[in-house]
DNA sequence: AGGTAGCTCTTATAGACAGCATGTC
DNA sequence: CTATAAGAGCTACCT
């Protein structure tokens, strides 16, 4: 099928297609569109990667969106959103406008409804339904990438029940669901009422085989000798073996060169490989290679000075490279583009790269085929789907004439077994997570309060329609768990029954809303109202009393979770001067947080501090919402449960709830990993540095930043949630602006400023310079020598944060410090000399800070 | 004494979405 | 309860 002949294209299209050079649609893509995608049809496609689905998405797209309709493309994650968006960006000249909306990012600033195509996450969409964003009720099509992911038990229901409010929005909605080849794609179209589009076909040939001894076997029967070598390391032997190319294949010089993926089973795996692989990579560079890889590796070490950054830059100079979630996400990309441009010749990657975006390579070694797994209780074979999805990453188009992936056995009953496994088993079928309690927990509110049922019986048949209930005859389980649920989340006052209708309560949307699982919003709940009700006696046993022991086993919680409406009658008069403090704040800060607001917010800070120390301390609430699940926690490694044993008791004050008892209780392991989070980000809000945290706590940069991002979204909702239920707003907020900017409380006014982040605004402190006044009449040579010397930073600075003559032009070198020439007509009025901060001497920035060194 | 091959013992184990309102060094 | 690899620490043996 030519791309003129497909129906309902419009016009310019075909042209564009034929212009990129398609000449003829890939045999999934023909039956596809015989199926009827461009007609408004609903197709599953299930497919090898790398086969052409994104077109016949577009395809799909295009043509709703020419008849006059809408269309939302559903992605898995976030760096896949905008890879799609760059690649729809292409139709913007037919007319057709792309945006993105993921949590982190908004195209734009335009609003969505004006798009054409919408490229989303799932928990994006999900979240836009939740708050009843209008231009969903006019989708007329709705792709969903990679659907086979509703089998993962974490974000598969959101997937799964995203796309059944989507249709139950959109009646006659076009479904367009890809997926790789997976065991039961017919019961997918099913669910879908789709049409099923099945193949095996791929653009280009994959062989498959397992490596022993010193050949690979494929799957076609030929071999391949590869011999290992003195090093016994069949990996690099593979690698090194792809990059002096195919013999077979005429070589037309370095063109042939091929680029190796190895999949290995943990982090620390991958980096350990990477640093073989490297002095296998370094012999095949060439001398204008190995000067832009020097380049690159130094861009990484730029990156962060964590010692990943260091560790990753030494393998990247000898065209080496790892790749895993502990990265930073500018590491990560710098990789993938990199191995791309064909500059880094080998990834050592754990998962990650599997599942992400496009990075497609000329052999892939799937080294580790098990992992550790601590349900599984040990070592547990991959999925056939994740061994093949990472297969599938092997033939780059247009590069290689065919993609090779690898298996590695140490021994022939193991090649035996990994053909039997891998290579000629067919993918798991795709089996629906939504029955488990926690997902359901969560989309039973959501469902509830975004008004899709108003009764139980509502309820049932809403999730009749799921996945869930074609792949089950047992509808008993399903009814059976949702009313676990529906209990649960009446008794936390999320949701109130009365006879057969269900109403979400006020906290009940918010919570829905706000995005949380219920359980974290009940256990923040909880653990603010404990704050307000112990106020008093752990005040005092921070302030250095000796009480800290008994403080801590007061009896206001009793059991597992107390009811989220709390009796507001007790905790009222605690939290009286919260209250004004609370309410003059909210009208004032938010609305014009302009420059001119700085003393307001100081004053504010005095209010609070007037009463003894900032409580709940920031401790206190990062513990809170490390515990919550929605908090992924760090692991306790050896020597970690003594270590923050030890923490617990001497900083048990600040924790909000009761201890679990150490003997007892099997929830104090928990509570301590959840300390050893919040430890983590507090030591990040305390401006400790990146290297010293990612030692400390053995992660990676990529983790702090993981962390520090759901810290920042889960204390922004107990600021809603606290506001909600008139408990006190104000160290939540300060807990949320210390960990979004990674600084110390007296350096918020500063690093709100744009262009200034903790570092600078560390220096700019230092100087002298303590708020944003004080930066506006502050000597410029002072402001110069802070920021060391850059001028146009300083001059950006100086132009954000309000002054009247942010030109640095005629101001001298940094190092002669000349207080004359400097100092506009701000400056007059408060000198450098006589900060304006000192005015408010009772806003101590000390008492934070003596509070977070107290035990 | 100093060095090292080879053994046992210990240790650690993938990934990543979301609110809201705007912009790191 | 289930595994495996890497690294640490040790021993036995060699030079």
């Amino acid at each position: 099928m030519q791309p003129e002949e497909v129906p309902e294209l419009p016009e310019g299209v075909a042209a564009h297609l034929r212009g990129e050079g398609i000449e003829e649609l890939y045999p999934p893509q023909a039956a596809a569109v015989e199926a009827g995608v461009t007609r408004g049809e609903s197709v599953v496609a299930s497919v090898p990667t790398a086969s052409g689905k994104t077109l016949v998405a577009e395809l799909a797209m295009l043509s709703s969106v020419a008849r006059g309709g809408t269309a939302l493309y559903i992605v898995p994650l976030r760096a896949l959103a905008s890879e799609k968006k760059t690649e729809f960006e292409r139709w913007e000249e037919y007319g057709f406008d792309v945006g993105v909306s993921t949590g982190n990012y908004e195209s734009d600033g335009e609003w969505l409804a004006s798009r054409d195509i919408v490229v989303a996450t799932s928990e994006k969409v999900d979240s836009l339904v939740r708050n009843g964003a209008a231009w969903i009720d006019d989708l007329t099509c709705v792709v969903a990438d990679e659907v086979h992911l509703v089998d993962d038990s974490h974000r598969g229901p959101t997937l799964e029940v995203t796309l059944g409010k989507l249709r139950t929005l959109n009646p006659g909605l076009q479904v367009v669901a890809l997926s790789a080849t997976v065991g039961n794609a017919d019961v997918v179209a099913e669910w879908l009422d789709a049409e099923l589009v099945e193949s095996d076909w791929r653009p280009i040939d994959l062989r498959m085989g397992v490596h022993y001894g010193n050949a690979i076997s494929f799957d076609d029967g030929s071999q391949r000798e590869v011999p290992v070598g003195s090093g016994g390391r069949p990996t690099a032997a593979l690698v090194d073996d792809a990059l002096d190319g195919d013999p077979d294949e005429d070589a037309d010089g370095a063109d042939d060169q091929g680029s190796s993926l190895v999949f290995v089973n943990s982090r620390r795996n991958a980096e350990a490989s990477a640093k073989r692989l490297r002095d296998v990579t370094d012999p095949h560079l060439t001398d204008d290679e190995r000067g832009r890889l020097a380049e690159l590796a130094s861009e990484i070490r730029d990156v962060s000075d964590a010692d990943t950054s260091d560790t990753l830059a030494s393998c990247v100079a000898k065209g080496a490279a790892f790749h895993h979630a502990g990265l930073a996400s500018e590491h990560r990309s710098l990789v993938e583009d990199a191995f791309r441009d064909r500059l880094v010749k080998c990834i050592s990657a754990t998962p990650t790269l599997a599942a992400g975006v496009n990075t497609p390579s000329r052999r892939v070694i799937v080294r580790d085929w098990r992992r550790y797994d601590g349900e599984f209780g040990g070592m547990k074979p991959l999925d056939v789907l994740e061994v093949h999805q990472m297969m599938g990453r092997a033939g780059r188009p247009g590069l290689d004439p065919y993609g090779e992936a690898v298996l590695l056995a140490k021994n022939a009953e193991t090649r035996d077994e990994l053909f039997e496994r891998y290579i000629w088993a067919d993918p798991e079928p795709v089996r629906s997570k939504l029955a488990a309690e926690p997902a359901l927990r969560t989309h039973v509110l959501a469902t509830v309060a975004s008004g899709f049922a108003h009764t139980r019986a509502e309820l049932l048949e809403f999730l009749d329609q799921t996945l869930y209930a074609t792949q089950t005859d047992d509808s008993g389980r399903l009814e059976h768990v949702t009313d676990d649920v529906l209990a649960y989340l009446e008794r936390n006052g999320f949701l109130e029954r009365e006879d057969d209708s269900l109403t979400a309560t006020s906290v009940g949307h918010t919570v829905s809303r706000l995005y949380l699982d219920p359980m974290t919003a009940a256990e923040i709940i909880d653990g603010l109202e404990w704050a307000e009700a112990n106020r008093g006696e752990m005040v005092r046993a921070l302030s250095g009393e000796d009480a800290a022991s008994d403080a801590a086993s007061t009896p206001s919680s009793d059991a597992a979770p107390t009811p989220a409406s709390g009796d507001p009658t007790e905790a009222g008069f605690q939290r009286a001067s919260e209250l004004a403090s609370g309410a003059g704040d909210e009208n004032g800060t938010d609305a014009d947080e302009t420059a001119d607001e700085d003393e307001t917010d100081a004053d504010e800070t005095t209010d609070e501090n007037l009463d003894g120390p900032t409580y709940p301390t920031a401790l206190g609430l990062f513990h809170l919402v490390s515990r919550t699940p929605d908090m992924y926690q760090l692991y306790l490694k050896s020597g970690d449960r003594e270590t923050y044993t030890e923490i617990c008791y001497e900083r048990e004050a600040e924790l909000l709830g009761r201890t679990p008892s150490e003997y007892e209780d099997v929830r104090f392991e928990e509570w301590l990993s959840a300390l050893k989070t919040a430890r983590l980000l507090e030591d990040w809000a305390d401006e400790v540095d990146e290297d010293r945290i990612t030692e400390r706590y053995g992660v990676g940069p990529g983790d702090i930043r993981g962390k520090v991002e759901t810290a920042e979204w889960l204390l922004g909702a107990a600021e809603r949630l606290a506001g909600e239920l008139d408990l006190s707003v104000v160290p939540v907020r300060e807990a949320k602006k210390r960990v979004e900017y990674g600084v110390r409380e007296e350096l918020l006014t500063l690093a709100g400023i744009r262009g200034v982040g903790r570092k600078r605004a560390r220096r700019l402190y230092e100087a002298g310079i303590e708020t944003r006044a004080d930066l506006r009449g502050a000597d410029k040579s002072v402001v110069l020598r802070a920021l060391r010397g850059r001028r146009k930073t300083a001059e950006g600075i100086l132009e954000n944060v309000g002054r009247q003559d942010p030109s640095m032009e005629d101001v001298a070198k940094a190092d002669s410090a000349n207080t004359e020439r400097a100092g506009g007509p701000a400056g007059q009025d408060e000198g450098p000399s006589q900060p304006a901060s000192t005015r408010a001497g009772e806003d101590d920035p000390e008492e934070q800070a003596s509070l977070g060194d107290f035990g």
